[in-house]
DNA sequence: TGCACTTTTATTGTATACAATTTAATTTAC
DNA sequence: GTAAATTAAATTGTATACAATAAAAGTGCA
C-alpha cells in the first residue's frame, strides 16, 4: 500500500541532518571538555580567533543565532577571561566582544581538535568536499 | 601565512551541518505551529504513525533521544490527547507509548508538510539523494 | 532465597535555541 | 528640531538536549 510513505522518519533528508548535527556535537564533547568550553562556545570563540572583534549581532550572522542565545554565551567567555564586552562608542547600541591575550592563547590548546575530529568522522576526502558543498548550498537557499 | 587554517569556521564540517540542521527545523516551524507541534513532537509522532507503539528506550533509539529529552515531551503530547503512556504487565520499566485515535487522525493533517519543506529546499533530486546518504553514512560511524 | 548487578524511566542541573518583548540609542520624516 | 520609526542587545518564557543521578523493576547466581 503505502510503499512510499513521505511521513516516515527515514524518507525525511530533515532528520538524519538533526541526528547527524547533534551526534557531532556530542563528538566533540570529550574533546572541547578538556579546554572546558561547550560547543557554542567553541564555534563563537572560532570566529573570533579569525577575526578578533566584532559585534552581537554580525557574530549572530556568522554563527546562525540571536542575541538571546549569544548574550548568556558571550557573558561565560568573558567570565573565563577570554573576551572583553564593551559598548561601542560611535554607536552605544552595539556591543563589541574582543578577544583577550588569554583567548587567544586558548588556540594553541584547541589547534588539535579539528584533526581529531576528522579521524572520528572518517569519510572520505571527496565524500567530506561533498558534503560541505550540499550543505553550504542549502545554507545559502535557507 | 595561515592560508589554511583548520580552526576557521568555513574550514569545518561540522558547523555546516548544526548550521544547516537548525534553520531546516527553523523552516518547520511555520508548518508545525498550524499543528501546533514543536519539530520534536513531530518526529516522535511520525515514529508512532508508522510502529503504533513503542517503548522510550526503542523511540529514543530512533530517534537519538533519551529519556532526559523524552520524558516531557510525551508527557506533553499526552496531555493533547496524542499518545498514551502505559507501564508494560510483562516488565513494568519499560513504558508503552501508544498511539491514539486523535494521533492518527494528525497524520491527516500532516501529510502536506514534507512536501512544502521539499519545495524551501529545493535540491535537485539527485543532490538530495547524494546529501540523504551522506548522512546516513555518517550517522552510521558515529 | 537473597543480594549484587543490570535495565528502564524519571528527575535534576546546566546550557542551548528562539520567539516575543523591552530598553536604550540612533536615524528618519516632516 | 522633535516625534516616530528603526536598530541592537538584553530579558523573559518555553522547549529542547544531555550528563549524572535516583528510583523502581527485573535478572542471575551463590
Amino acid at each position: 500500500m503505502d510503499k512510499y510513505d513521505p511521513l516516515k522518519l527515514e524518507n525525511q533528508l530533515c532528520f538524519p541532518l538533526y541526528a547527524c548535527a547533534k551526534e557531532i556535537v556530542r563528538k566533540y564533547k570529550p574533546f572541547l571538555e578538556e579546554l572546558d568550553l561547550t560547543y557554542t562556545q567553541y564555534i563563537t570563540m572560532m570566529v573570533l580567533w579569525e577575526r578578533k572583534e566584532m559585534n552581537v549581532k554580525t557574530l549572530g550572522e556568522w554563527l546562525y543565532l540571536d542575541s538571546g542565545t549569544l548574550t548568556p554565551v558571550l557573558k561565560k567567555l568573558e567570565s573565563k577571561g577570554y573576551v572583553t564586552r564593551k559598548r561601542q562608542k560611535k554607536d552605544e547600541r552595539n556591543l563589541c566582544v574582543s578577544i583577550t591575550e588569554k583567548g587567544e592563547e586558548l588556540k594553541n590548546s584547541a589547534i588539535e581538535i579539528p584533526g581529531k575530529m576528522g579521524a572520528c568522522i572518517s569519510l572520505s576526502p571527496d565524500e567530506t568536499k561533498n558534503l560541505y558543498e550540499l550543505l553550504y548550498k542549502m545554507l545559502r537557499i535557507l
